[in-house]
DNA sequence: CAGTATCCAGTTGGATACTG
DNA sequence: CAGTATCCAACTGGATACTG
């Protein structure tokens, strides 16, 4: 039960929903594909499957999100209604990247950033076949490697090496791959800094910025005319 | 301290300061022109002093809030940060008004309704001199008649009678009467059906539609189609 | 006018374990 | 896979009173 404002105002009446601690990134994991409980859970992490539980029930009741059930395999997704969220969350990311630049260690989390990343792999600009990028995080005690696997039926992340030959590795540390991510920092930048380091064929490394796609929000311009991060070319 | 979600995403940073329970509503009143502590009271009955200063210096240490003290009077009005929340919170009021159609009784308030209202009168549309409008509740126990001062210097709302002459009394339950002030209810429909009656000069009655303006978001478009509601000609 | 101080009941949600 | 169940510590915010 949301807690009641007592206003007749619509964005009282919005934000008694809305506000609920998850609930907006529960809309956001929908809105960027997941349709599974446990796909929903790998987006959110540090939610807890019961609090995911109760607030998808809120969002069905509030007929944001329906809930379909075929077999024994439930499928949420976003109704009209929470599809018409979508302009209220991509312009809270605008808004979000641009006036709350700042990131404290606890926001940076290697599961999390290469799942995006994993999510926004441009497989066009792959080469055929299967591509094997590595993930080095030296500065971190845990969770330092992560692999990316591009082949023809679908990306994977792993945390265990699969094995296969590495076509580039890419080092790091884990706060100047985020900000490359979210386009806080331009790759031109990072690599020409040495902040970011990449290992493997000079044809692969020179091409890799270019298979893997920058957060949605990358690209939005920064007040105060900070010089922006540019596309890779 | 807003509670932390974990996460490098722009949308999870926004929402850490945003969906705080009332954040977004004291942002709103920013927006409507209030300036001063006790003014955003008013806008916000139900919220404690207590709640309300805290809510100011979260948002003034998140940089969406200036605080400005000239002598003993102290000023809060948006930064350029908390302008650019303008387009999120029209979009949601959008949202709220399409999506969330149903008032519970606890949303009904009459001194809210009021002084919404009286924010929006279209001063130029009523004739000079003083106008009086009575608002009238019959079914209420308490705060059944509220008075509207319309002059050269400005609009009061009134819970006693000011002792002017009345020019158009508006009798109403006050459902019915905040429907129409959301859109949700023409006033042509209101009007016609005998849920809104107005008594005084034939002239003034008919006038009385355009001299009130209504809600920024009552000629939203509602979902299914549903008859909307037209503007007063 | 513009808040602060205090108290405390109620709610929230994290952790953990478990189920059909 | 898709959740429930339970417990409880921490937080939240409402009420009320008070201050410079």
């Amino acid at each position: 039960m949301p807690s009641q404002y007592g206003q007749f105002c619509p964005v009282a009446k919005a934000m008694e929903l809305l506000d609920e601690r998850w609930t907006l990134l529960v809309v956001r994991e929908l809105m960027l594909g997941s349709r599974h409980f446990n796909a929903l859970r790998r987006g959110l992490p540090r939610m807890s499957p019961a609090l995911l539980s109760k607030r998808l029930h809120t969002l069905v009741r509030a007929g944001v999100v329906e809930r379909w059930e075929d077999g024994n395999r439930v499928t949420y997704r976003l109704t009209e209604s929470g599809r018409e969220l979508e302009p209220i969350v991509d312009a809270l990311g605008r808004w979000g990247i641009r006036w709350i630049p700042e990131l404290g260690d606890a926001d940076l989390d290697p599961h999390l950033l290469l799942w995006d990343i994993h999510r926004n792999v441009d497989t066009e600009a792959v080469p055929d076949g299967r591509t094997v990028i590595v993930f080095s995080f030296p500065e971190r005690a845990t969770a330092r490697r992560w692999w990316l696997v591009i082949a023809a039926d679908g990306v994977d992340v792993c945390d265990v090496d699969p094995g296969f030959p590495v076509r580039v590795t890419v080092q790091a540390d884990l706060r100047t791959l985020t900000r490359v991510w979210r386009g806080d920092l331009a790759w031109s930048e990072a690599l020409g800094s040495g902040a970011v380091l990449l290992r493997g064929e000079p044809q692969a490394c020179r091409a890799l910025p270019r298979w893997l796609r920058l957060s949605s929000v990358a690209l939005t311009p920064r007040p105060g005319g900070s010089p922006q991060p540019v596309a890779a070319r």
